[in-house]
DNA sequence: TTCCTAAATAAGAATAAATACTATTTAAGA
DNA sequence: TCTTAAATAGTATTTATTCTTATTTAGGAA
């Protein structure tokens, strides 16, 4: 579920050309900022992502990867991923696809499956808007989370570590 | 989809019997803090849920009002919603169900699907840990946001005022 | 009912996430 | 190369959430 570099390579020159589409810089930052994003199988969130871009380019103020990661959501070139607590989490896979969610430590896996794609809406749902896109939301435990946890309650809310 | 009085009071009834199992106080806090997330049919944020109850009870602090939830979530009284920016929002409804939510202004709403219940997992998902629960997501624009919206970027990011 | 105690709360301080501000830099077209 | 609007860095500020401590209270025991 991961990309293989050269999806990745296409998916910049793609990114590129959205860029200059929508008349906004291909700024280094820019470039690099969604480049973190769209590599990580998991769904960083603003902090995680300013720590992997830093790393090539010190210079990088937290503000620009919140400031960059709305506007690519404006734009289209990224989605959200609802936060189980606190944190978002951006997601550069634009393709149809679904996640599963491990409610303890937060890790978040992409699948993908044809029948979740092609979900009838109920006409009650319909009436309440303009539906753009359905997503199913798989809950549970990681295999890791559900290891080390033999206690009571399972499923509680995320203590996020730094 | 909203709850009738009588079905509020069930719940508030199940919901004192379940802190008593749990070995943990009925306080006039607890019972306040939960019914109104019981009773909206949206799903309140932490400060929405402090509004509420402080025209109740005047000397609420906040801070009671994240403990409790979080406390709540713990014993599996309440689950959180996939914020789609920043605030969690809280959701008293454990029933099986699925939600619409606007890109825009967040509004989000209950719906009930039998077919949405019933969805089989690809053994893929399977394998990646335990499945909880499973949850449809619809996204899209609520009607008086698409009315009042003709812009090029229609499902931007929320600006969620004060 | 009154008393006792651990659990829960209020209030405000502290922390952390996100945004705003402003001077400086830069992409990209002329 | 030159120009300029757009974008960025660095810092200040705001806002959401959690922590600390003194006080209050639910609920069981006497």
């Amino acid at each position: 579920m991961e990309f293989e570099p050269e999806a990745l390579q296409t998916r910049m020159k793609h990114f590129k050309e959205q860029l200059r589409r929508a008349g906004v810089k291909a700024t280094h930052q820019r470039l690099e900022i969604f480049r973190e994003v769209a590599k990580s199988g998991d769904h960083p969130d603003a902090e995680g992502i300013y720590k992997g871009v830093h790393k090539r380019v010190p210079t990088l103020s937290l503000d620009t990867v919140y400031r960059t990661l709305w506007s690519l959501l404006d734009l289209g070139l990224i989605t959200t991923l609802g936060a189980t607590r606190r944190r978002v989490r951006f997601d550069a896979n634009m393709s149809s696809h679904h996640h599963f969610i491990c409610a303890k430590c937060g890790m978040t896996r992409d699948f993908y499956s044809k029948k979740f794609d092609t979900l009838e809406i109920p006409a009650a749902v319909k009436a309440l808007g303009i539906v753009e896109k359905t997503q199913v939301e798989v809950r549970g435990l990681c295999i890791s989370c559900s290891k080390e946890d033999n206690s009571k309650s399972n499923v509680s809310h995320i203590k996020e570590g730094k």
